[in-house]
DNA sequence: AATAAAAATACAATCGATTGTATTTTATGT
DNA sequence: ACATAAAATACAATCGATTGTATTTTTATT
């Protein structure tokens, strides 16, 4: 009836045994015979018993639990991300902890400290757009508590990630629409507090200085990549008194938004300009027309940094652990970028 | 340096107190003059100290924090929801943790075990596609364990629900394809145990009553609704010998799928089939054409149902809760639907 | 039947914080 | 300076489970 905070105590009190031995049987040890096993399972059963987990963790002084941070649960290659990560701490016995920063430093700081307090074994993280230093992440560090980047991450030594290669996806990305006949190429560029957009920025211009192109500093916009910012800059290119034929945007978001507000200003895609954005968000799939873009297997960057992170767990050999796990990107052609390859 | 686990008895050894004045002083409570206050802060600080909110918790019988169970996260309605449950969990000082049910039972059910081992204080649902009961959740009931159904919801009496007005919302849809001439008008339906597509269904019946269109049950698709679903259905409706002029399916994903189908298979949208769908996803937005949808709006519903459990969990006052909320859900009007009314 | 060895169970400390009660310290008034 | 009230702090039990050690019970051996 009343299953109201039934304890091992309750059971060990009804069945005249002791506390530990009702422990040790819903535990299934080996010190406890079969008999009395399934007379305390049974009674268990009956009373509705549910392990208390704080208490438990407590005493074992650990949580099987993983804590996540992500700017925002709702950005499709976050959510993917840790639907990696779940499937895999799921199968491995392990919990989940997911915060949002919001893209919020202070949020992404108070976090940590939940995690902290949660005792989680290990973290996961992906820095919001105002993280620049690696300060509250100094806790988890001092703790031994193992944490893994993943995506957007600091460069710091002694820590492990799990990445694209930002520089080579930018590469080819900026090389896709030079062979595709571009001459101008703009870039929309995020925060350069962040490696990835530093990265991003670093492949697009190695890419032009392969082909020869000179790099113009009047055709890099700088933002935070929302979709106001493609809006933005879409108008900033179309002020530019010469024509720009490529745009390679860091992230789809303000490709998409860019996209659209050439469109309304009568350009055609991909005739007159050329676009390429970055992550393969599930829109970027039906627009039209559809984007051309770095396919980020968020999924699976999940599953690699939750193995990883693990990994670190179980294995802590006190040691520092820096490994970095580079994920394929590959670059998906659609129509934004099919431009005509001269006049022939 | 060592801040490995730091206990208030450290602090307490080391500044010659008592741990239960270090755990008053921290908590700022106005048993401790202020002068240890400050000694024990700085020391906490120091060294770092963080509180164990496990044995905290356990000791208060209170941890503060909110069960979720959702069948994905990766799909944007729920993660929405989850953004809105989160921001009003943060804001009233509540944890939240999220399980995934990936829409099977078993899964759901285990999250439902992890949560009461938890020691959550609230738990809000959206249920799988192959729930069907209730006996999985007795064990909230029996522990006097607020929650609240959203959304996806099973129809059991004294149970608290934040919900769209599905009835309403499927005739709405139906009736807008019949107002733009729609005559033969087909629909998907979802998993009949689920009382979302139920009254989905019974609003499309009655908006055909109203409009005196015979109803008829080969035009009534059952299926998960996923992509291959509505790549499926479409295929029947092209092989039936009679025209269908309209598609109302209870989600976006296989309305999605089936007007790309239809497309490939040269029909024109929404010409020859006008199609209205549900949830208003992302992509519902930029596909072309634009897809005429009921508007869901997931943040909303989420913030609503997060503030009702917290209520109920702030008052709880032993008696039964049974509280609907019935959030608003508006038809967007895009291309899909807008058909040529009559030849005048 | 006596004894050793093995098996089963009981005892008691512990994880780290909280909190009601008891004790010590400080302040107040005469 | 002394009694008393008030303030500050210390003591000790508690939350619920786990686990090393001690004790009791059972089994095996001669």
């Amino acid at each position: 009836m009343s299953s109201d905070k039934i304890t091992i105590h309750d059971i060990a009190r009804i069945l005249n045994v002791d506390s530990s031995t009702v422990s040790r049987a819903l535990n299934n040890s080996p010190r406890v015979t079969e008999k009395t096993k399934n007379r305390i399972i049974a009674k268990a059963q009956e009373l509705g018993y549910q392990r208390n987990d704080l208490a438990s963790n407590l005493r074992k002084n650990k949580t099987n639990t993983l804590g996540v941070i992500v700017p925002r649960i709702s950005r499709h290659f976050f959510s993917s991300a840790i639907a990696g990560i779940e499937e895999t701490a799921y199968n491995l016995g392990y919990n989940v902890i997911i915060c949002q920063s919001l893209e919020q430093l202070e949020r992404e700081q108070n976090t940590v400290n939940t995690l902290l307090a949660n005792r989680v074994e290990g973290v996961l993280v992906s820095i919001s757009m105002e993280t620049k230093n690696y300060e509250h992440f100094e806790g988890l560090r001092k703790r031994k508590i193992p944490f893994v980047f993943f995506d957007r991450h600091l460069n710091v030594p002694e820590t492990s990630s799990v990445l694209i290669d930002d520089f080579q996806a930018g590469f080819d990305a900026t090389e896709h629409l030079i062979i595709k006949g571009c001459k101008k190429i703009a870039h929309f560029s995020g925060p350069m507090d962040l490696e990835i957009y530093k990265n991003r920025f670093a492949g697009y211009k190695a890419a032009l200085l392969k082909h020869h192109i000179k790099f113009n500093d009047e055709l890099i916009f700088n933002s935070r990549l929302m979709e106001q910012d493609g809006i933005e800059n879409a108008d900033k290119i179309i002020g530019l008194p010469y024509k720009v034929d490529g745009i390679f945007s860091a992230n789809d978001v303000a490709a998409i938004s860019a996209l659209q507000q050439l469109k309304r200003n009568d350009f055609k895609i991909p005739e007159d300009i050329a676009i390429v954005g970055f992550s393969n968000e599930a829109i970027s799939a039906v627009i039209e027309p559809s984007l051309t873009t770095i396919n980020q297997p968020g999924f699976n960057i999940g599953k690699r940094a939750a193995e990883l992170l693990i990994s670190q767990i179980s294995g802590n050999n006190g040691s520092v652990i820096d490994e970095k796990i580079i994920i394929q990107a590959n670059l998906v052609e659609r129509d934004s970028s099919q431009k005509n390859q001269g006049n022939k």
